[in-house]
DNA sequence: GCCGTTTTCGGCCCGACTGTTTTCAGTCG
């Protein structure tokens, strides 16, 4: 059982006894334990096999769950979950997912109401009998039935990158507010996490009202949801809710901390500000009565003796253990890396040409850029053959005598085929500069066929990478099955590298895989697999990833001059 | 259910906003 599944089994769980009414302490360490097993580097099934190690040394993990997950290991199911299950319907708990909708008030719809599917919900609210219940009211019945809409339309989460889009049109329409003194995007946005729920953001300004006024004037708003003194929450027409906060200058810090989270870094750094008899808000961090910090960010952390934590490590994850220790990595960089290792061309089915890849990679600042074409078995795109290949290369070798401060990689993505093995001959590919070896058929084969394949690939002496080691290539599609753990294993092994695709749609090494590798001593590349381009642009999106996995320089292959890259990955004619 | 340089029991982050209340519970982040 992957960490993933088991993680879903304590979130199942805690949701379920949140609606029992359990002790919320209780629900929240099924919680916290969820959260730290799907964001650990390790695979907890190995932690549980190896004599030498304990589940319980898992911050988080005591004797109790460390027993839950060795029977779901051992066994794939869990005996307390089914007696749950018996219990209450699994249908119930998607009323739990409806907003303004939490335990208590789904406990009392089902008790009272029996009310167990959101049909029934939809039902009982027209009819009238909702607004019945103690506690409830009219406009509870309406906001329910509003709610129904919403859970039912989107309410998904958007990637990270059409979120940039929103929020930074959003910040400049704000930035046009004359009462606003500063100003800064928040929450997972600011954290850069793969996909953003909803948009927060953080002004400074002495009138709130003015703001709050300002922001409802904005194009892209459907409605507001709520206003208060210092807090205004909107609904943005393409569906995602805008939260703005106006706080006074000397709460700005403070206010940035509290709201860029996570919730779970939070609640911890607020526990080791207890610790030493302090409290922490989001109006500063006081003393008794008496703010001793709240300004700026690196204030407040530094109340605790803490660094000002990029916000892509505030995660809860081993940030404090790693401050603690005096051992914060210093994250990659955009600006560290010195060449993209996936570019597509005109040759297949990119839409600039070799030339012009190479003008817009050399106008980023990069020195190198790989051309890797798709192989032969991708027909569809007219896949290059060994012959067209080397037609290629003899062009980028004409080039690359008359460009200056750009050189262009010959290189290949090729095919791991269906029955294994590779699309093109080991002759072909020792003439490559770079070789990036990626499924693309036969996704839906056994867990053990897709592995071997790709373990196959790794053992070839010419590959230099796999690109889409997780087969996450779509967002949407199901994730082929591989075995992350014999990938790490065999590149180690091997001395490969794996690559973090950047494509906007395609992040197919997310950030626990990239805190994986790094654990495991497997190097990452970053690739942005551009087919235009604009898409070099997302080498940005590829780094932020890196940063969310605790990536370093070091950690991160193409931040070297190709000449050093091109040794470690045994290149040496 | 977890955790421990005061503790193996008694804690467990903190505040805004709304609706249904007559002082506060529920939800959210």
């Amino acid at each position: 059982m992957t960490n993933t599944e088991i993680a879903a089994v304590f979130d199942q769980i805690a949701d379920l006894l949140e609606f029992k009414d359990s002790n919320p302490f209780r629900v929240r360490a099924y919680r916290n334990a969820a959260r730290t097993i799907r964001d650990l580097p390790e695979s907890m099934a190995e932690i549980a096999a190896d004599p030498q190690r304990s589940l319980t040394e898992i911050s988080g993990i005591g004797k109790d769950l460390a027993a839950k997950v060795a029977t779901l290991i051992e066994s794939g199911s869990l005996p307390m979950l089914e007696e749950l299950l018996e219990e209450i319907p699994e249908s119930v708990l998607a009323i739990l997912r409806v907003p303004g909708l939490g335990p208590k008030r789904a406990a009392a719809l089902y008790n009272e109401l029996q009310i167990s599917t959101l049909d029934a919900l939809r039902e009982a609210c027209q009819a009238g009998r909702v607004r019945e219940l103690k506690g409830f009211g009219a406009k509870t019945e309406a906001a329910i039935l509003q709610g129904l809409e919403i859970a039912s339309q989107a309410g998904q989460r958007m990637l990270w990158y059409e979120a940039d889009q929103h929020a930074q049109l959003i910040l400049a329409h704000l930035r046009r507010c004359p009462a606003i003194e500063q100003l800064e995007a928040a929450g997972s946005y600011r954290r850069g996490r793969e996909t953003v729920g909803d948009l927060d953001f953080l002004a400074v300004a002495g009138d709130a009202a003015a703001v709050m006024d300002h922001f409802a004037r904005y194009d892209g708003l459907a409605g507001v949801l709520l206003r208060g003194e210092t807090k205004m929450s909107a609904r943005l027409a393409a569906g995602a809710q805008v939260d703005l906060r106006v706080v006074p200058a000397e709460s700005f810090g403070a206010a940035l901390q509290y709201f860029t989270g996570s919730q779970a870094h939070n609640i911890e750094l607020r526990r080791l500000a207890k610790d030493r008899g302090l409290k922490i808000n989001e109006y500063g961090v006081f003393r008794g009565k008496k703010s001793i910090a709240g300004r700026t960010e690196e204030e407040v952390y530094g109340t605790l003796d803490l660094p000002c934590f990029p916000p892509e490590l505030r995660e809860a994850r081993q940030e404090f253990e790693w401050a603690a220790a005096g051992e914060l990595p210093r994250l990659v960089e955009l600006g560290d890396v010195q060449g993209d290792l996936h570019v597509h061309s005109t040759w297949t089915d990119g839409l600039a040409t070799i030339e012009e890849v190479a003008a817009a990679a050399k106008a980023r600042g990069l020195k190198y850029v790989a051309i890797t074409d798709h192989s032969k078995r991708v027909a569809m795109v007219g896949g290059l053959d060994a012959k067209r290949l080397r037609q290629q290369w003899a062009e980028i070798d004409q080039l690359n005598k008359r460009l200056r401060g750009i050189k262009v990689l010959k290189g290949i993505e090729v095919d791991i085929l269906e029955q294994g093995g590779l699309d093109l001959e080991d002759d072909v590919l020792a003439e490559a500069d770079w070789v990036v070896a990626s499924v693309h058929y036969g996704q839906s084969q056994s867990q053990e066929r897709i592995t071997r394949r790709v373990v196959e690939a790794l053992e070839n002496p010419h590959v230099s990478a796999i690109a889409h080691p997780t087969g996450r290539m779509l967002m949407q599609r199901k994730p082929y099955e591989i075995d992350l753990e014999a990938v790490f294993r065999a590149a180690r092994e091997h001395g490969k590298m794996l690559e973090l695709n950047a494509h906007p749609i395609r992040l197919d090494l997310d950030d626990v895989a990239c805190a994986a590798a790094k654990h495991h001593g497997v190097p990452i590349v970053i690739g942005t697999d551009a087919h235009r381009i604009e898409g070099l642009e997302m080498m940005r999106l590829g780094v932020q990833q890196a940063r969310r996995g605790g990536l370093s320089r070091e950690d991160v292959g193409n931040t070297r001059p190709w000449g050093q890259l091109k040794k470690v990955i045994g290149k040496h004619g």
